[in-house]
DNA sequence: GGTCTGTGCGGGAGCGCTCTCACAGTGGCA
DNA sequence: TGCCACTGTGAGAGCGCTCCCGCACAGACC
């Protein structure tokens, strides 16, 4: 153990309470914003706070309450590019935006492999948070079983890979990619090729599921060597694509599984020397900010962010409250933003 | 409060203690590697927890110890762009990597607008966090004062705008950008421009100044129509080289103070006719990982990062162990990077 | 045999808070 | 006057842990 005497040692309630002349408890649930208390008692309590500069310790107020008041968004990916993804951005502007007129406090973790999956798993258990959102699960991660063994209350953004009874929030991503490819028939393309996501992720999955789906729905072939496997970031989508006309240079059109490898296509399009959309039509998927911003304007598959980041956290948070309640989950449905690109 | 009572309540170290057949003081030095324990013991207790899959409260654990053994990573940004920042990623990463072989934890908070700051200063203040590593500091943000007020260990990554005693971690901005560009003038250009960093933070500001000194030292003039301010992000980029042309089309080479927008220069610039280096050469400021993948590969400083992190991350820790020792602060040396647009 | 050092272990206090319970005081009502 | 709420308050227990202190016992040494 270190030696922190020489820091200063912040006030506790007692120090408060000589003060104001009340007994700690007193102070307490003036703190705690009990009403039954004196005008006269409470207004002691506040100045003394005021002079003594006193805050809680939660260390000590968790103890008693099991609470600690704070939520965890887990970012769960060992590519650094996650960063960089618009989706995460507006997922945690939105969960943060949400809390903000909450006393609930909101921390971030990441986990780049395996050894900090762990990690945070027991930094869970430990009891440093009420409840965890998972963003970004893959297919192997042990993260959703460790804390769902634990009884952390818990929602994953994007329904599991098993059909476990977790609480989850996801878009629609088989009906939006459906509809995506849908309007790609629609329009009248004939080969019609896809950038997926990463198939180690549901959203990977569903969306090439729903390509696929909607190709047979119109009764044509799905034909493997029209899909190109990327990672959700831009590079991702400028390879997939390069890799795409190499192997079918007749192809005039493609579904791209998420905005930044759309943005990527399009540059990769570009070099190829393939005008959009009239030689080759793309949609995206995500309707990220960048889709209106880029050349040609991209048509995309718009997920409601402003619906789910609110639910994924009333989920959360009714699961912390009411804890026998069976875990709730939901589906939000995509719409189809037609741009310039298809 | 809400009915808590129905989540499986978590084994105590009584519970092992008395499974194991020892006292709780025993399973406390287990549970804490003290080496006065015998083996036997040891072994009984080890069983004891695995079996009850015991993990320790921390917050009990911290109201005596006064330590949580986590430091927070403060992204202090209103602009959403934060994350798709590879500056940040690098540092995100580099720091947690740091942190990966100790038993820290590390959490991010961020902060959107001042509300959000002092929330989480109060987060910090309740004693969730050890110490602190701020990011991305403005010229008005409360957050520094707040923390060093409350005497919570710090580290800023960016020297701080005033001469407060505050630890930091810095790269050499000003050396650097003199550097950028003297090599512009070395490379005998002349009317040689700067889109600036947000001039409300540390680094923008000092990029400029190092820019200004370089001109200065040549004999030549500093031109605030050659100026540009931007926002770090790469639609900043375009925007402020768009400007940049329009007020002076014979511009013949550019500083840009951070790869980002030194990218979204290069757009504007091929947008506008402009080839580079051979119209307009330029030069950014990151060395991040998109520099050498763009079209041309860009010459630009490199931010010593490999060794800013693990300094951040020791320099807080070092505050955090030893109370009584004055902060210490560094300054990495940069360096030119030449590839092929300047 | 007596004293001493060292080791392993347990008892117990206490970290700062919440929350139950008891109690004094006040006012309403028969 | 007696009984009953009801309100504001304080005493005290206890959340799960760490850590100080003291005890029992073993072995070394005189």
């Amino acid at each position: 153990m270190t030696d922190i005497s020489t820091r200063p040692a912040s006030p506790t309630l007692d120090e408060v309470a000589v003060l104001a002349g009340v007994s700690r408890a007193t102070v307490s649930r003036v703190v705690n914003d009990s009403p039954r208390v004196s005008p006269e008692a409470r207004a002691a309590v506040h100045s003394a706070i005021a002079e003594l500069r006193y805050v809680p310790n939660r260390m000590a107020r968790s103890l008693v309450t099991r609470r600690t008041d704070t939520i965890a968004l887990v970012l769960n990916e060992p590519n650094t590019q996650v960063f960089s993804d618009p989706f995460f951005a507006s997922i945690v502007r939105g969960v943060s935006a949400t809390l903000a007129d909450t006393d609930l406090n909101l921390v971030l973790l990441t986990a780049q492999d395996e050894r900090e999956q762990q990690k945070i798993g027991r930094y869970a258990r430990q009891g440093h948070v009420d409840g965890v959102i998972l963003m970004s699960v893959h297919s192997n991660d042990p993260l959703p079983d460790i804390l769902a063994d634990a009884g952390m209350p818990l929602v994953m953004c994007g329904r599991p890979f098993d059909d476990r009874a977790v609480a989850y929030v996801d878009a629609d991503n088989r009906g939006g990619a459906e509809a995506a490819t849908a309007h790609l028939i629609a329009t009248g393309h004939s080969r019609i090729a896809t950038i997926t996501g990463p198939l180690d992720m549901i959203a990977g999955v569903d969306r090439l599921a729903g390509h696929r789906a909607a190709l047979t729905a119109a009764g044509r072939q799905v034909h493997p060597e029209l899909e190109a496997e990327g990672d959700f970031t831009e590079v991702g989508g400028v390879r997939a694509m390069e890799s795409l006309l190499a192997r079918d240079p007749e192809l005039d059109a493609v579904f791209v599984a998420s905005d930044p490898m759309a943005v990527g296509a399009l540059r990769a399009l570009r070099a190829a020397g393939r005008r959009v959309p009239e030689d080759v039509a793309v949609v995206g998927f995500d309707d990220a900010a960048v889709a209106a911003r880029c050349d040609p304007p991209l048509t995309t598959i718009a997920q409601p962010l402003t619906d789910m980041t609110p639910l994924l956290t009333e989920l959360l948070l009714r699961q912390i409250e009411g804890v026998g309640e069976p875990a709730e989950s939901r589906v939000c449905h995509t719409s189809l933003v037609r741009r310039a690109s298809a």
